[in-house]
RNA sequence: GGCCCCUUCGUCUAGCGGUCUAGGACUCCGCCCUUUCACGGCGGCAACACGGGUUCGAGUCCCGUAGGGGUCACCA
C-alpha cells in the first residue's frame, strides 16, 4: 500500500510556521515512503475569496519546496490529481451522500432542537457540574416523529448518535495506545439544517476518498479522533493510522502559537530582534510592516527579507524530532532518508526565533556565490537603489560587495546595509554619530584625511592587498597608528562606523569614488567645523 | 471545572537501569583573532519539577503531588 499523506489548509490568507512543520512531517513520511502528499483545502466555511486567501498558502509551499502530488494547482483556481476537487466546498455531494448513508445506518439522527435549547441543556449541565450530554429530546429516530417536529416548524441538523458507554481505543503513531470514554463524546452535528456538512465528516468521507493512509496533524485534534472513529466505522472505511504531534509553542512558553499574539511575542528579546531586522528590510522594499500581517510567526516574513527555504526547513525539522545527539544538518535527501515518526518528542516545542536565525546563517554562508548574488540584487533592485536594466559595472560591483560582506549577509536583505556602495559620492548619508565621534570629535583628522588622500592620488593600484600596503607605509611615515585615521576613513568612505574590511571596501569603489567620497566627507567637517566657530 | 496529555540547561534536544561528576546546538558572558562589525577559535554560566517506592543501582521503571498545556461548537 503505497504511503499517501495529507496537509488541509484552510484559505486565510497566509502560512503559519507551525502549520509548515506540521505539513513538512507529512510531506516527510510521504517522500519516504515512495508515497503521495495531498494537499486538501478545508473551506467547507465557504468564504468569498477563496482563491485569494489560498494563494499565499500556495506560493508559500512551493518556495519553501514542500510539493504536493494533488491537490489545488499552482494559482489555486482548480484541482489537480485523480480524485475531483480537493477543496472541500466543492464535495457537498459526497458528505450529503455520507450523511444520508450514516442516517439510513442508524449512525445518525434528525435532531429538531433549537440552538437555544440545546445551548439550555449545556448550561443546566453546567450549573450543575456535571458532563453535558445531550438528552436527544429533540432526536427524530423515523419519520413520524421528523414530521411532528417539522409541523411544530421546527428545523433538523444531522447528528451522530454516538455511543454511550465503554472505550473508543487505538493506537496512535506517537502517542501509542490512546483510550477515550465515548461518554465524553456528544452527538456532534454533522450537517446544518441548510444541508451544508461539518468539519469532521468532510474530513472522514475525504481522507477515506483520497485513500490517506496516515493522518498526521497537531495534538489539538487528538480529542475530535473518537468521533472520526466513529464514523469511519458507521461508514465501513478502513480507518488510516493516527499520528499526533504536538503543537509549536510560543517563544519561551508552552503556549500554542497563535498568529494572533503577536503583541505578546514582540516583548520576547529574540523575537523582537528577529522582527526588527525583518521590518527594516520590509520597509525598504515597500512592504507595509504591520505586525499582524508580516512577523516571524508567518511564512511570507521569511521570503520577503531573503531567508533561504532549506534554513527554515531544516529548523522546522527539529523542532519537536532529532535524529541523534549531534546530527543538526539536513538536505532534503538526507532528512526524507533520516525521518521517523517514532522519534518525534511528545511534548511541545516553542518556536526559538534566534535558533532559526542561526540556521540561516549557517545555510547562508553555505550557499554558492552566484545565488547569493542574485538574491541580494533582486533586494537592491526592489528597494530601487539600483535599477534595471543593470549595468555591466553594477554587476560586478554587486558580487564584490557580497564577496567582501562575506557572512555579514546572513538573510538576502541585508544586503541593504551596504547600498551606499551603490550611490554617487555626494549622495552618500554619513551616520551622524559616526561622523561626529570620528571626524569631528578627534583633532587634526581633517588634515591627516587630506594628507592620505593625496597620496591616494598618487597610486593607482587600488587592490585590497596594495591598498593596505600604501596606507601602512603612509602611516608609517607620518608616525602615526593605523587607528588613529582608518575610522575617519571609514565613515568618509562608507558613511557607517562598521562593515567589511577597509581595503576591500576601497577597492570596490575604486580610485575616483574614494577621492570623491574623502573630498565630500572634508567638506562636510570643514562646514561642521565652521559652525562650531561661529 | 471534567477529561486527556506533557515535564532534562532560558530555548531545541541526546539519554531507552550502571559508560551521567548528564552530552550537543542556539542564546548569553569572557578571552583570542582584528582597522570596525561579523565570522571563526578557545573557555564559561546553565537542567534531570518535587516526594515516595521498585532495584545492588534511577534522568531512565511505578505511584502520588505540583506545574504547564490541550480539549470540551450548527469552527477548522
Amino acid at each position: 500500500m503505497t504511503v499517501r499523506t495529507r496537509f488541509a489548509p484552510s484559505p486565510t490568507g497566509y502560512l503559519h510556521i507551525g502549520g509548515v512543520r506540521t505539513a513538512l512531517f507529512n510531506w516527510l513520511l510521504a517522500r519516504q515512503a515512495g508515497g503521495q502528499f495531498i494537499l486538501r483545502i478545508d473551506d467547507t466555511d465557504a468564504k468569498r475569496n477563496v482563491a485569494e486567501a489560498l494563494q499565499p498558502i500556495l506560493d508559500g509551499f512551493a518556495w519553501l519546496g514542500l510539493d504536493w502530488d494533488e491537490g489545488p494547482t499552482r494559482d489555486g483556481l482548480g484541482s489537480q490529481g485523480p480524485h475531483g476537487s480537493y477543496f472541500q466546498s466543492e464535495r457537498l455531494d459526497q458528505y450529503q451522500a455520507a450523511a444520508q448513508q450514516l442516517l439510513d445506518s442508524g449512525h445518525a439522527y434528525r435532531d429538531y432542537a433549537t440552538p437555544a435549547e440545546t445551548a439550555a441543556e449545556r448550561e443546566a449541565a453546567e450549573k450543575e457540574k456535571r458532563d453535558f450530554i445531550y438528552s436527544r429530546k429533540w432526536m427524530a429516530e423515523n419519520d413520524e416523529q421528523a414530521a411532528a417536529f417539522e409541523a411544530e416548524g421546527r428545523k433538523s441538523v444531522v447528528r451522530l448518535k454516538m455511543p454511550r458507554e465503554g472505550k473508543c481505543e487505538f493506537h496512535d503513531l506517537i502517542r501509542g495506545p490512546v483510550s477515550i470514554d465515548w461518554a465524553r463524546e456528544q452527538d456532534h452535528v454533522i450537517q446544518r439544517n441548510d444541508g451544508t456538512c461539518l468539519y469532521h465528516l468532510a474530513s472522514v468521507v475525504d481522507d477515506h476518498d483520497l485513500q490517506i493512509t496516515h493522518v498526521i496533524r497537531a495534538i489539538e485534534h487528538l480529542s475530535n479522533t473518537p468521533r472520526q472513529i466513529f464514523i469511519f466505522n458507521a461508514l465501513n472505511y478502513e480507518l488510516p493510522e493516527f499520528a499526533h504531534i504536538p503543537f509549536v509553542a510560543e517563544p519561551g512558553s508552552k503556549t500554542k502559537l497563535s498568529k494572533r499574539k503577536i503583541e505578546k511575542y514582540l516583548k520576547n528579546r529574540e523575537f523582537k530582534q528577529l522582527y526588527n531586522r525583518g521590518e527594516a528590510i520590509a520597509k525598504r522594499v515597500g512592504i507595509e510592516p504591520d505586525p499582524l500581517s508580516f512577523n516571524p510567526v508567518l511564512v511570507d516574513f521569511y521570503r520577503e527579507t531573503g531567508f533561504l527555504a532549506d534554513a527554515i526547513v531544516n529548523y522546522l525539522l527539529l523542532l519537536g524530532w532529532s535524529l541523534d545527539d549531534k546530527t543538526e544538518m539536513f538536505s532534503r535527501d538526507e532528512m526524507t532518508q533520516a525521518f521517523s515518526l517514532e522519534r518525534v518528542v511528545k511534548n511541545e516545542a516553542s518556536f526559538d526565533p534566534a535558533k532559526l536565525a542561526a540556521f540561516q546563517g549557517r545555510y547562508m554562508n553555505q550557499l554558492a556565490a552566484d545565488p547569493k548574488v542574485k538574491m541580494c540584487e533582486e533586494f537592491l533592485l526592489r528597494a530601487g537603489v539600483i535599477q534595471e536594466p543593470i549595468l555591466e559595472a553594477t554587476q560586478s560591483k554587486i558580487a564584490d560587495v557580497v564577496n567582501a560582506a562575506d557572512d555579514r549577509i546572513e538573510m538576502a536583505g541585508d544586503i541593504l546595509q551596504f547600498e551606499g556602495f551603490f550611490v554617487a559620492a555626494t549622495d552618500l548619508e554619513l551616520d551622524e554619530k559616526a561622523f561626529q565621534k570620528r571626524l569631528v570629535k578627534p583633532e587634526n583628522v581633517g588634515h591627516l584625511l587630506a594628507e592620505y588622500r593625496k597620496t591616494l592620488a598618487a597610486t593607482d593600484d587600488f587592490s585590497a592587498p596594495n591598498m593596505e600596503l600604501v596606507l601602512k607605509t603612509w602611516v608609517e611615515q607620518q608616525g602615526i597608528k593605523i587607528g588613529d585615521v582608518i575610522h575617519a576613513l571609514r565613515v568618509a568612505l562608507t558613511g557607517k562606523p562598521a562593515g567589511f574590511g577597509m581595503f576591500e571596501s576601497m577597492e570596490v569603489l575604486g580610485k575616483e569614488e574614494c577621492l570623491e567620497r574623502i573630498g565630500a566627507a572634508l567638506e562636510k567637517l570643514q562646514h561642521a567645523q565652521n559652525r562650531v566657530d561661529a
